[in-house]
DNA sequence: CTAAAACAGTTCAAGCATGAACATTATAGT
DNA sequence: ACTATAATGTTCATGCTTGAACTGTTTTAG
């Protein structure tokens, strides 16, 4: 064990990749909080989101997107379905996959929770310039871009 | 419903966000799997990691850097104790709290954990300049500081 | 044309995270 | 000193997430 090594305290880019974490986990708390006026938790929330933009995505591509496990997807899904906020239709050519839409009230949530969700990044981010939000993006796919596994 | 609102797909903050957290997403999922060797799950490593730092931290601020409920900590500390990574010493002065201290093998893994953490994320900000990631790292502070709620 | 491989979705058991209700100890206000 | 309030940690029920094992379908190879 050598204990001369540098330690992560005195590694900028560690403390700013703290901050970022920080961020992420405060925002994702506070949209939590603030969806609860639509009955809607964060994670059935994710989902009809995707689907609001992505209709008739299939399962395995909500999935991916939503960097989750299908098991996941599979256990969630048959909730939001029971509360008649999406449909579940075969697809026609391919008999394993399910293809999802919204139904009107499961738009009109996505709709609401989008507004609350735009609202808040829009007034987390207000004591930012439009160049440094854009800044923070690029860093943040490169990092994505960087983060590939050899082996993918 | 309004179905002429701006919506989320034109707004630029918006997608700068949906990178961070898809960033934060990637790194967390690929520390876990780094984290393996160490035979230690990301959870137990936070919370061994902030010991590192705060040797003699009670519960209740621990629970508070890592931004968990208070039963969160007090339901994986058993589990980390009887690992034998870390111990739990009463205060002397105020019987409720209890103060939390690593133990050699403890040490050793939050040692061994910090250096894969920072190795990933220098690499993954490589290619990025250090006024960049300063930038960042600033914007999330600003974001964080928007985030307090009122009644807070 | 058939066997093997790949793929979409499901189920299950295990672990993590949360908030509410609780026990114990400290602190304040009278 | 004595009661009320607040603080620290625990327990419990619930819900999310994961990975492995499974079913059924499609594609590929021989």
């Amino acid at each position: 064990m050598n204990n001369n090594q540098p330690l992560p305290w005195d590694n900028k880019r560690f403390w700013n990749w703290i901050a970022v974490a920080r961020a992420c986990h405060v925002v994702k708390q506070r949209l939590a909080k603030e969806l609860a006026p639509l009955d809607i938790k964060l994670p059935h929330f994710d989902i009809l989101a995707n689907i609001y933009r992505s209709e008739g995505i299939s399962q395995q591509d909500l999935a991916h997107k939503l960097l989750v496990g299908r098991s996941n997807i599979s256990m969630l899904l048959p909730q939001i379905e029971k509360r008649g906020l999406i449909e579940r239709r075969p697809d026609s050519d391919d008999k394993r996959v399910l293809r999802l839409y919204l139904t009107d009230k499961g738009r009109e949530i996505a709709r609401k929770g989008l507004d609350i969700e735009v609202g808040l990044i829009e007034m987390s981010m207000s004591t930012s310039t439009p160049e440094e939000c854009d800044l923070v993006g690029d860093v943040m796919k490169r990092m994505i871009a960087n983060m590939e596994e050899p082996g993918d």
